[in-house]
DNA sequence: TGCTACATATAGTCTACCTATGGGAGAGAG
DNA sequence: CTCTCTCCCATAGGTAGACTATATGTAGCA
C-alpha cells in the first residue's frame, strides 16, 4: 500500500510532448530521466510504458525519429516534435486543465451559493 | 472525436468520499447527478462505473449502505461515509494534489528556483 | 574479461472506466 | 385502471493504458 507514483492514466503522451517541446529533441531514457528529475521523483515513467508510448506517437504522426549518437557515444533514437504534436500537446494540455480544474470544484469546499 | 467528458482514472473514488462527506448520505443516482451539476457537466459518473464502484467501496469498508425511501418515495440505498473511509478520502485527496502538482512542474513553464 | 550504466524493445498482466442491457417501482395522464 | 415516464439499482462484456518482467546489445572501466 506504499505511494505508486506511477503517472495517472492518459497524461503520459503530454508528458512526453511538452518535455519535447521544452528541452528539444531527446533520446526515450533521457526523456523518462526528464520527468523523474522536473518532478522530484514524484512521477516515474517506466520503460514498459515509454517506449510503447514513443512508437503509438511516431504512428500518430506527433513526432519524429533519428538515430543518433548519445552524448555517451551510443547508439539512441532522438525523437522531435513535429507541428501536429504541438496541436496535441494544446489540446490535452487544455483538456488536463480542464477536468482537473472541475475536479477540484468538487473536492475543494470552496463556498460557493448561488 | 468529441470531447469525451469521462472521469480521470483513479479518481473516482475519490469524487465519491467527498460528495458524501461534503452532503451526508446519498444514494447512488443523486451521488451521480450531484458531481455532474458541481462540475457543470464537465465530468459525467456513468452508472456501469459508479454502482460497481460503490460496491467495492462497501467491500472496501469505506461506506456503509442502507435502504430508505428516496425524495420521491422510490426505494434507495443511502449510502454514508466510515471513519476509514474519512482517512482514504484524506490519503487520496493528498495523493491527487501530490501528482497534479508534480504534473504541472512539467507542462507549465514556471520558472522556480530553489 | 567481467561488471555496470546506458538504451531500446516486446509480451503479458491488471486496473478501472465505459457501453449496453435489463428490471422493478412510484407518479401522473388519460 | 393502465400506460408511460422517470427514478434507481445492478451486471456483463469490452477496451484503454499503464505496469512488470524479460530480452537484446553497446560503451566504459577496473
Amino acid at each position: 500500500m506504499g505511494e505508486r507514483t506511477e503517472i495517472p492514466p492518459g497524461t503520459l503522451y503530454m508528458l512526453v510532448l511538452k518535455v519535447l517541446a521544452r528541452s528539444g529533441p531527446m533520446h526515450g531514457y533521457g526523456i523518462a530521466q526528464h520527468i523523474q528529475q522536473t518532478t522530484e521523483e514524484v512521477l516515474r515513467v517506466e520503460e514498459g510504458s515509454l517506449y510503447p508510448a514513443l512508437q503509438r506517437m511516431l504512428v500518430k504522426g506527433w513526432v519524429i525519429a533519428e538515430w543518433k549518437r548519445s552524448d555517451n557515444n551510443r547508439r539512441a533514437r532522438y525523437y522531435s516534435l513535429t507541428a501536429k504534436g504541438r496541436r496535441q500537446l494544446a489540446v490535452e494540455t487544455s483538456n488536463f486543465s480542464k477536468v482537473t480544474n472541475a475536479i477540484w470544484r468538487v473536492i475543494d469546499p470552496a463556498p460557493e451559493d448561488a
